[in-house]
DNA sequence: TTGTAAGCGTTATCAT
DNA sequence: ATGATAACGCTTACAA
């Protein structure tokens, strides 16, 4: 079933099909009506691979996500969603591509075979070969997050930094003058991972500005070792009364601990973070925390990303997110010292 | 960059670097290594729409996966970083769209433009008009689940029926008489989805085979939901020590409210279930439970689906799973009357 | 208002 | 062992 059949059985030229169906050129309603006749009859529908080499461009977009080792992260999954929804609306078809930091088969098939217009790169790391990989092969792309020279490029950021600093403003706020910070693992600090590093520096800053006592828990990205985290930080700094997280892994356990070291929240123990709002809620008392905004910045990146197919010679854009602070449930004043 | 070009810059005809590049046809070691040598020195790959167009293939796959408004189980994620692994282990790309019961533009366009060589329909309901749709339109598929009748196709499936059986059992040879089943939400039970109604039958003919009273509880996808079901039971049921559960979204939740609740798990209340490995083991005490072999069933999903494609006149394959329980912390012994 | 034809980059059939 | 060439199905300049 190809445009020429539908052609001939509509007693007309290819062309003037393929003009009926796009409307590029004016087609008497006459004839579009029997051709339209003929499509709807034979469910015809033009090969994509065939429009594909004609115009040079796949209508499809590659989302690289983390590879399946590592569990995304509920904030990941909200995003690559977004991406989904949005693309859809865009009539974009997405193509999902795991890899890692070094090119693997299915980056280098999707870049270099022209199977995509574009691609959306999620986790970049601060020098990251996957860019400067895309740069070489001139194929428009966008990152989530940036790396460590993001002048030239588009991408998508969340202000970590910003976002600690404000929730060390509020615990403060509150009267808390002894504040732990709950980060992500000590390996991602070390290696340079921005939120972490960026969470790290905010928290610092704020602290000192604030003139409060800031201490730092590096945390793996799981349950049991947020568990293992709280318990920490109640042995050994029992002047602590709140904390900061970034780490919305950890926050099952977190919660675990605080419940069962006796401590209710807010009276006993404040916390606020940073994290998906799923998470936020499913904390128990719901999570005082800035919500990333994980569907809008999945729908700025493929708008940058359609801009950048567009019109690949336009300026890049960029987008640096302060989400506020949703208050909820698990802030409250300072206690008194324990 | 085309064949063109490299066959220029060879000396030699583009069928000539086709065939070196596929092996389909004899070519001399010098020539095969001249040809090489340009390759990579231009980088040049193939246009994957040319030879798509050409061969009457994408090496392309879909993957259906439920709409994004309600967030995926970790079960479903698991399966779809499941099926990505598998199938760039076969260099096969993966278009991913989401799409409900009905026709939607992402689920039209991936199957009637030729997009992919064949589908992967996740969480189909008994009677699924997408099912239809790909057997008129004639395209490979295979689905995770059942349909009402399944058998001229190919299709992978959990027996859930089965595994609540065993959570019965291994319940009731710890002596308890009075168990509960944490179910799916009563909407998905009235609307015919699988794994609920057949959590459902697995239930009734256990309790009854085991002579052991059962008790039936629906519970939406959440943690709330989860908490509030197990309050309903241990309010409303006094006489239950012991529960089994499908529901792997709520099991936060049931922790929560039985820690409160101040019973012992499994001293003073046993839970066994059936949930994706990551669930279990965030259960506090780790859960007694048969874990969903996601990465199994998605590797054999691509196998079926590979081999429906390279043979479509072949008999389609069924695999339905039983995988063993578990055994970690959840369960024990029944106590005394409360 | 419509038709003709070139060409997108491959692969495979026929020659040589 | 290699080359010329005809498709694959579509879009779009160019003609009429």
């Amino acid at each position: 079933m190809n445009i020429g059949e539908i052609a001939r059985r509509s007693g007309v030229s290819p062309s003037t099909v393929s003009y009926a169906l796009s409307g590029k050129r004016a087609v008497s309603e006459a004839t579009r009506q029997r051709i339209q006749a003929v499509i709807d009859e034979l469910g015809y529908r033009p090969n994509a691979a065939a429009r594909a080499l004609r115009e040079g461009r796949t209508r499809t977009i590659g989302l690289v996500i983390p590879p399946a080792r590592g569990r995304l992260t509920f904030m990941q999954l909200d995003f690559v969603a977004g991406v989904m929804d949005a693309a859809a609306r865009a009539d974009l078809d997405v193509l999902l591509s795991p890899s890692g930091g070094d090119h693997d088969r299915s980056f280098e098939r999707i870049t270099t075979e022209h199977r995509v217009d574009g691609v959306i790169l999620m986790e970049i790391r601060l020098d990251d070969p996957r860019v400067t990989r895309l740069q070489r092969l001139n194929l428009p792309f966008v990152t989530i997050g940036r790396t460590a020279r993001p002048e030239g490029m588009s991408w998508i950021d969340v202000d970590f930094a910003a976002l600690i600093g404000r929730c060390v403003d509020h615990l403060a706020d509150l009267g808390h003058r002894h504040i732990a910070l709950i980060n992500r693992s000590a390996e991602l600090i070390a290696s340079g991972y921005g939120p972490a590093c960026r969470a790290h520096e905010g928290f610092v800053a704020a602290t000192t500005r604030r003139g409060v006592e800031g201490f730092e828990y590096p945390c793996a990205d799981d349950a049991q070792a947020g568990e293992a985290c709280v318990e920490a930080i109640l042995r050994s700094r029992p002047d602590v009364t709140a904390a900061a997280t970034v780490n919305e892994a950890a926050l099952p356990g977190v919660q675990r601990a605080l419940m069962r070291s006796g401590l209710q929240v807010p009276r006993g123990f404040s916390i606020a973070g940073v994290a998906a709002r799923f998470w936020a809620e499913q904390f128990h008392p719901t999570l005082t925390a800035a919500d990333l905004p994980a569907q809008e910045m999945a729908a700025t990146a493929v708008d940058f990303l359609t801009e950048r197919i567009a019109d690949p010679d336009a300026a890049p854009k960029q987008h640096l997110l302060v989400p506020p602070i949703s208050l909820r449930d698990s802030t409250g004043p300072a206690p008194a010292p324990r």
